[in-house]
Parts: structure tokens; sequence; C-alpha cells
DNA sequence: GCCGTTTTCGGCCCGACTGTTTTCAGTCG
């Protein structure tokens, strides 16, 4: 049965194939709109055609469905087969280059006969690139520059973590807000969604000199070079190699450009397309009527109701029905910063953590907790310092004495105790029951595929010691994706047992992912939000898991961190 | 290829910017 992947997959590279032939330009977008909705989707999209229930899914037609009932069953799709018979694959990575395109990468095939990346190179080298129509010198040394990367025109390339990025578009921003003459700064894009990973940064302006915006981009510390842009758009990037858009509108339409630059792309189209048929045009310049008067909205929420809508949380605009939810006014509230308690999986000098129990407490209780969780390592993860039996014995003890001498915050006796391989924990029952709670998580085996990792997953979760699933899938961002989880029968399982899943926060790991946590949501599991920090600079991790259950669509009664440990079980 | 507060056919979001242009196509977001 393929996976909601690899049919995503089959259906991007159709478009892609189709496109390049110059077919009709809504037919690729169709397939595009198909993939998307079909990556996103929470159950087995093949098991529901298969089924004749995948057309039930918006985007999803007659066509799209037979598809996939055809890759189901065949293991293949004729139409792509013979997309890719007329038109080389390797087309495709040339055409995601920057300054190619599909109509610039099928010239180069005909002037050039180039049909791959390393073609390209040596069409390069040869010097020959800019005998084909259309390619100025400005484009070659585009196109030149990315193919010293190795990775060139790859999907998914040079996409870096959400934990990454916000910092240096907040520090951006920060700088931004002390120019002279500037109103509002706000960071945009897929940062304010709250997407686990981003290929570029977006800002928005509010300014009504936009030439002092320029200015300031030009002299700041954090800029390494400009990356062109005119009046109403800039680029730069940053040192670290982060590209920033900043965009800068009048205050009087700054929610107008908040709203289109936060997007997401698709949630805009649909937004447009309701304007439509309310008479209006809608851009990032404000709503224009048909006799041609614009109007403009100093706040994005202004925008959302001129459409008749509630103002939708940014983390939801992924045009999934959050339109129809606004329209009845029926958006959820989501969990917020303010709602965190606190957190139980956090790492002292005990095991690998940087400083010791007393000075991660007090760095907790600064950011506002009533409790931290002290869980280091076990015994197994010799390489973390995990720790034995004795020393965990020692540790409670020390935390006693912490919890008598320190104020305004409850340290908790926590561990993250090792999967091992067969499925049992590194520690023996005796000793799980004296902890205030148990976190469970996988640390090797992570490469496996198949079920297994579902299966040891599952035994933590039954196991009566075991409050949580640390990082259950076990990615790990440009080294491993981590497992193929079956999340909807984990988290069943951990609905009936109280057992709660993580969103681990560290920034290469974001796990449960937001796709992964609404699912289980939708199974009736729990989740707990950690930031697993190994030193006081690394609490704000939580932060990052706190957007990612909001994209989720996590409320607080969905989030264990909301509540004191000893409400969870009840 | 999808879809319906104009529709089962004929539409399908909107604008900035760039480069190669003799008036605009292609790319990008």
């Amino acid at each position: 049965m393929p996976t909601n992947g690899e049919i995503a997959d089959a259906f991007t590279l159709l478009g892609d194939l189709l496109e390049l032939d110059g077919a009709v330009r809504h037919r690729v977008l169709a397939y595009r709109r198909g993939a998307a909705r079909v990556r996103s989707a929470p159950g087995s999209v093949a098991e529901m055609a298969l089924a004749g229930r995948a057309t039930d899914l918006p985007d999803i037609g007659a066509t799209l469905q037979a598809k996939i009932v055809e890759l189901a069953q065949t293991g293949s799709i004729a139409a792509l087969e013979k997309a890719r018979e007329r038109t080389p694959e390797g087309l495709v990575r040339l055409a995601r280059l920057e300054g190619l395109g599909p109509k610039r990468a099928m010239a180069v095939w005909t002037a050039l006969g180039v049909t791959d990346i390393e073609g390209l190179r040596a069409a390069v080298e040869a010097g020959r690139l800019g005998e084909v129509p259309g390619m100025g010198p400005a484009t070659v040394a585009q196109v030149t520059a990315q193919l010293a990367d190795p990775a060139a025109g790859e999907a998914g390339a040079e996409r870096v973590s959400l934990g990454l990025a916000l910092p240096q578009a907040e520090d951006l921003a920060r700088e931004l807000r002390a120019v002279p003459g500037v109103r509002r700064v706000e960071v945009a894009g897929s940062l304010r969604r709250g997407r686990e990973t981003v290929h570029d940064a977006d800002i928005v302006v509010a300014a009504d000199d936009p030439a002092a915006v320029a200015a300031a981009l030009e002299a700041s510390p954090l800029v390494a070079m400009s990356a062109g842009g005119g009046d109403q758009r800039r680029a730069v990037m940053t040192h670290p190699g982060l590209r920033i858009e900043v965009a800068v509108a009048p205050p009087e339409r700054f929610g107008n450009l908040l709203q289109h630059a936060t997007g997401s792309a698709r949630h805009n189209v649909r937004l447009r397309e309701l304007a439509l048929r309310r008479g209006l045009s809608m851009s990032e310049h404000g709503l224009t009527a048909g006799d041609g008067t614009v109007t403009v909205h100093a706040d994005e929420a202004e925008v959302y109701a001129a459409l008749g809508l509630a103002w939708i949380p940014p983390e939801l605009r992924e045009d999934r029905d959050e339109l129809a939810v606004a329209a009845e006014g029926r958006v959820p509230r989501l969990v917020e910063r303010a709602d965190i308690l606190g957190e139980i999986h956090v790492h002292s000098d005990w095991s690998d953590g940087r400083v010791d129990m007393a000075t991660m407490a007090a760095a907790a209780r600064d950011r506002g907790y009533r409790y931290i969780g002290i869980a280091d390592h076990s015994q197994s993860l010799a390489m973390t310092r995990g720790l034995t039996p004795d020393r965990v014995k020692r540790q409670w003890e020390a935390i006693d004495a912490l919890n008598a001498q320190i104020e305004g915050i409850t340290v908790l006796k926590c561990t993250e105790v090792d999967i091992l391989a067969d499925g049992r924990l590194d520690f023996d029952d005796d000793l799980l029951a004296g902890f205030d709670l148990v976190v469970a998580s996988l640390h090797s085996g992570l490469r496996a595929t198949g079920a297994e990792g579902t299966a040891r997953v599952l035994a933590a979760v039954e196991h009566p010691h075991v409050d949580a699933i640390g990082h259950p899938r076990g990615r790990m961002m440009g080294r491993r994706d981590g497992l193929q989880l079956d999340i909807e029968a984990i988290a069943e399982r951990a609905a009936a047992t109280g057992t709660l899943l993580e969103i681990n926060g560290q920034p290469r790991r974001l796990d449960l992912d937001s796709d992964l946590a609404r699912t289980a949501l939708a199974a009736g599991a729990r989740l707990l939000l950690s930031s697993d920090a190994h030193g006081p600079e690394d609490l704000w991790f939580l932060d990052l898991a706190l957007r990612v259950a909001r994209r989720a669509g996590a409320g607080p009664e969905d989030i264990a961190n909301t509540r004191p440990p000893a409400d969870w079980r009840a």
C-alpha cells in the first residue's frame, strides 16, 4: 500500500513533468494541490481511494482517485510513465534552480541537448549556456553560482530548522523596530506559521519611508550582504546564510501586508477567491471594490473581518478547513505561552547537561514555571554519562535537598529512560516506581524501517510506569528521518493508557512534528511539550514545541504542561 | 484536473521584480 508521501511524490513529479511539457497551467496546479492534500491527510489516502472515498478530500477528483487506485494495485501510474518517456526526469531538477524554470529548462534541453544537472555543469564549463535563447549573462552567472553546490536543485534543499531561523529573524526585527520612523515590525511567512523548517524568513515593516528601512538593512551588523529588491521589498542574507525578505508598507495598510506576507500561498489564494465572490479584489495593497475604491487595514484582524471571517491564528493558515471554520466563528483557542506551567524533560550535569540542577531550576523559575522535572539519561546511554540505579538514588537525595532550599518552584524527580532494542526499559520496575515521572525515549535503532519501531514504542506506551514517550519518531534533521511510526495505533493506546506523547523542541528534532501531532490528537492522545534543555539557554526551545503544537491545532486541554502533574492522570 | 451564493462548462489570485526585452515573458513569493 503506497504511503501518502509516496502518492504525493508521484503527483508532484507528474505535475512537474506536465509543466515542462507545456500542459495547461491549471492542470499542473491541480496535481500539486492534490499532492499537498494527500501529503497532509491524517489517514491512509490509498485505503480511502480503494474504498472510493478519496474524492471526499478537497482537490481530489475522480481522475486523481483513479490514479491512486492504480498506484496501489499495480505499483505505478501509466500517465506518469508516459510523461517520463516524453520528458527527461532530470529536467525537473534543472527547473528548480533559481533563475531557471520550466520554460528555460526546456530551452536548455532544446538548444544543447542537456537533460540533467551533470549535463548542465558540462555545458556551463564549456561556456555554452549563453547560447540558449533567452539566457543572458546575468542568468548564466546566477545558474553557475548554484552549480557549485552538489545538492543544487534537489527537492527541499537548503531548508533550515525553525529553531535556527527564528532567532535570526527576531534579532533583525528588533533592530528594525529601533529605526526612526518605523512604527511596527513583525516576523511573517512560514516562521510566523510555525513551520518546522523554512527556506527563508519574512519580515514586514510599517513605515512611511522605505528608504530609511533600506538604509538600516544596509548598515545592519547582522546582514552579510544585500540580495536585491526594489522599493517595497528587499532581501538580505545573514552571516549564517539565512535569506530574509523585508517588505515595507505605510502603517495604514500594515494589516494587509502582514496578512499577505504570512501566507500560506494556498491560504491566500483561497482568501482571494472568497474576496472575488464578494466582488472584491484582494492583495497586499488592500481590498479593491468593483468601482475601483480601495479599502486598507492597519490591523490584520480587520482584513479577515472585511471578508466576514474571524481572525485565524497563523499556524492554521494552511488551506485545510480554516476559512469555513472562521466563517462560522468557530476558530479554536490554541494553547499559548501563558498557559504553560512547567515542563518535565530537561537535563543536568548528572548526565549530559551543562549546568547543575539548582541553576536549571532557577532558570525555569525565571521563565515563570511552577515546576521543572530533571530527566537525566539512564545507564545504557554511556556517552551521556547515563545514571546507574545507585546514582539515581543519590540524585533523588540531592533533589530533596534542593527542594528544601529553593523557593518559587518545585523540582520533580524524573528520568529519560532508554527504550532498549527489545522494547524493555533500561531501569527495573522498582526503581521506575520511585520517580515522580518517567519519560521513555528511543536512542538506538532509529534507522529501522517497518513495524519494529512501532512495536518498541507501543511496548513503552503500555508500560505501567511510563508517563510520556520522548521524541517518539527519533528524527534528527539533516541526519535521519527517524522511524516510520504507525502514529494512529500508538496514539490510540496512548489515549487508553494515559501516556503522553512528547513534542520535543530541540531545533533539529521538533518531534513529533505538527502533522503527526495532529493525527495523535485526533486519536485522542494528549501531548507533552519539552525543551529537552541541556542548559538554561535551551529552555526557550519549549516555545518551538509550543508552535508545533499550535500548528497541530492543540488547545490548552490537549497539553499536559498547562496543568500540574498531579492532575495528569485524572 | 477540480469545482459550483454566476456554473456540470468555463473559469481558475495577485503583484513585484528581473532580464532581455523593443513591449513583456518568466520567475518568484
